[in-house]
DNA sequence: CGAGCGATTGAAAAGACTCAACCACCGTGG
DNA sequence: CCACGGTGGTTGAGTCTTTTCAATCGCTCG
């Protein structure tokens, strides 16, 4: 399995050693809640597999995707180390295998191995300036351009194979109207940009499409 | 000086000696480039007196206010830390009296001072919570519902005075026209909700307004 | 088969932006 | 001292993107 942006790929053999002892390994189908958005976290969540959207309810009910989370993820750990409640929701969007660490583990682990804590402050850093970039891109740019980015970063996310998502879900990471994005999703097949089949979007112009990204 | 959350307040007084002997103090005048979005970091700033606007250009030349920093905020340090490119700019919205930490300096004092550490990582943590709090606002509510949770901010950024910044800043900051961001201000004057004397905008009705920022 | 969910389409409405003109204030230099 | 230029603030009108509402369709599942 690759694990190349992990935690694990930061953990000493040894502390490996004590994960493994300490770690619960479950199986969620698809739409099932993993976190709640207002609850205490309870440990923190290592994604094996499968896909996870991270969103905030407003009271309005409309509801934000913030990211996607896959395999090698860690969830919650923010939340656990500055002992809050949750600011967001999670979701499976497809079965995922996942491993849960007791909150106290958790904390062991930090104390104990100073690459995680090392990893953690990186991945704090690394989400805080796509957050910013996210809030840009939303402030300055056209629904059709934030869809086009939104497209190349699911790309990334389904590694090759085509885009499974509700359009719903595709709206609410945009961050707009469904209908909006089942119109500019049916412009965008009609200029050769992608291809739709049913549910599922292929891109098929890489380059088109990230040009439009940088205007509008 | 009242210190209550900043850097300071968590320096051993050993590293403090070691602070004051590296630290540089300069004045600015408003309107000066402390940092420009796409260049290195030579170091980090903390800043004794004033205000500071924090924000991200787009191609389009629109900029976007991600936050506003003031007396003790710590300007540079994820940038250095993780050795990336600025992702923002900094400028002085008033004078300002601002301490400058070379690069080295500052390092060697993360490496010392656990606290230090620790400290950087809640603010980090905290920061990322607050821009997740932007981005669903963005998305979701409207540019009155915005301008009032952007007026409550400000009200706290200048601690009882008058709020005091051009229209245009108020309006990057909101995300919006600067237009939009007058006509709106003038209808909740004629609405009792704030006080306008020129530049400056004084909040009278905080309830209504808190109100306003929970739906649209 | 019928219920229900997600996708799609059309039409109307609304919110926000842009453009353009104008004003008010302030500091400068003649 | 006053005319001047510049910056920031204000207002109005028209436009356009995007949303909302409503209706329809197609598919799957019990």
């Amino acid at each position: 399995m690759a694990m190349d942006h992990s935690i694990l790929k930061v953990i000493s053999s040894e502390n490996m050693k004590l994960l493994d002892s300490v770690k619960h390994c479950i199986i969620y189908k698809a739409e099932t809640d993993i976190l709640t958005q207002g609850t205490q976290v309870r440990g923190v969540y290592c994604i094996n597999s499968g896909k996870i959207k991270i969103y905030k309810s407003s009271g309005s009910g409309k509801e934000q995707i913030i990211r996607f989370a896959k395999k090698g993820d860690l969830l919650g750990y923010r939340t656990l180390i500055a002992n809050h409640k949750l600011g967001v929701s999670a979701t499976t969007i497809e079965e995922c295998s996942v491993c849960f660490i007791e909150r106290e583990d958790f904390l062991k682990m930090m104390v104990e191995a100073p690459q995680l804590r090392e990893w953690l402050m990186e991945e704090l850093s690394e989400d805080l300036a796509e957050m910013v970039e996210a809030l840009t891109t939303m402030a300055h740019r056209s629904v059709r351009s934030r869809l086009c980015g939104a497209l190349l970063v699911l790309e990334e996310l389904y590694e090759g194979e085509p885009i499974n998502l509700t359009r719903e879900n595709l709206a609410n990471f945009v961050g707009t109207a469904k209908e909006s994005v089942i119109r500019l999703l049916s412009e965008m097949k009609s200029e050769g940009l992608i291809q739709i089949a049913g549910r599922k979007i292929t891109v098929i112009n890489r380059v088109l499409i990230k040009t439009a990204t940088q205007f509008s």
